[in-house]
DNA sequence: GCCAACGTTGGC
DNA sequence: GCCAACGTTGGC
């Protein structure tokens, strides 16, 4: 099994919002390192570390599951979604996303700067400048650390 | 294949 | 809202 950490903006999709579905697609993947994780790599009962971005409370917020092996993620065929590809051929999909649904919820949230101060976090790529990935791999023994706190 | 311009991400 | 960092695009 894997673990990750998927950033979403809670004004578009919150830890809230997931605890009130059975589960969600993830969809609106649309860089290729991010891609290739979401095909290739994301399995059916990884762990998910569900992160707030682009807010005011920045950081872990609570925990998903992965339901679903990758799916080829419709909004790309979509004219009408903001994430609609043109460039994506139906018979060959840019774009994959997978089911997740909801573990539990992390009160309170462990802060972005919380996990800069920690040393043994300093090498993580979340805390790393520059760091714009949307979905990254998190080692077993960095999910520990963060989680015990 | 280089690289400047542009768009996006995301913390603050 | 600002701005640094990064990815993508497109001309050459």
């Amino acid at each position: 099994m894997n673990y990750w950490l998927f950033k979403s903006e809670p004004n578009e999709f919150s830890i809230d919002d997931l605890a009130n579905v059975e589960f969600e697609f993830w969809d609106g993947i649309r860089n290729y390192q991010a891609r290739n994780f979401m095909r290739d790599e994301v399995k059916k009962g990884d762990k998910v570390l569900f992160y707030h971005s682009n807010c005011k409370d920045v950081g872990v917020v609570g925990i998903a599951k992965v339901v679903s092996g990758a799916k080829p993620d419709p909004t790309q065929f979509d004219p009408e979604c903001k994430y609609f590809d043109a460039k994506s051929d139906p018979e060959n999909p840019r774009w994959y996303g997978v089911d997740v649904a909801f573990v539990k919820k992390i009160t309170p949230t462990i802060s972005l700067s919380q996990l800069k101060t920690n040393p043994k976090l300093a090498e993580f790529q979340l805390v790393k400048r520059g760091n714009r990935l949307s979905i990254l791999p998190v080692t077993k023994a960095y999910w520990d650390i963060i989680l015990k706190h």
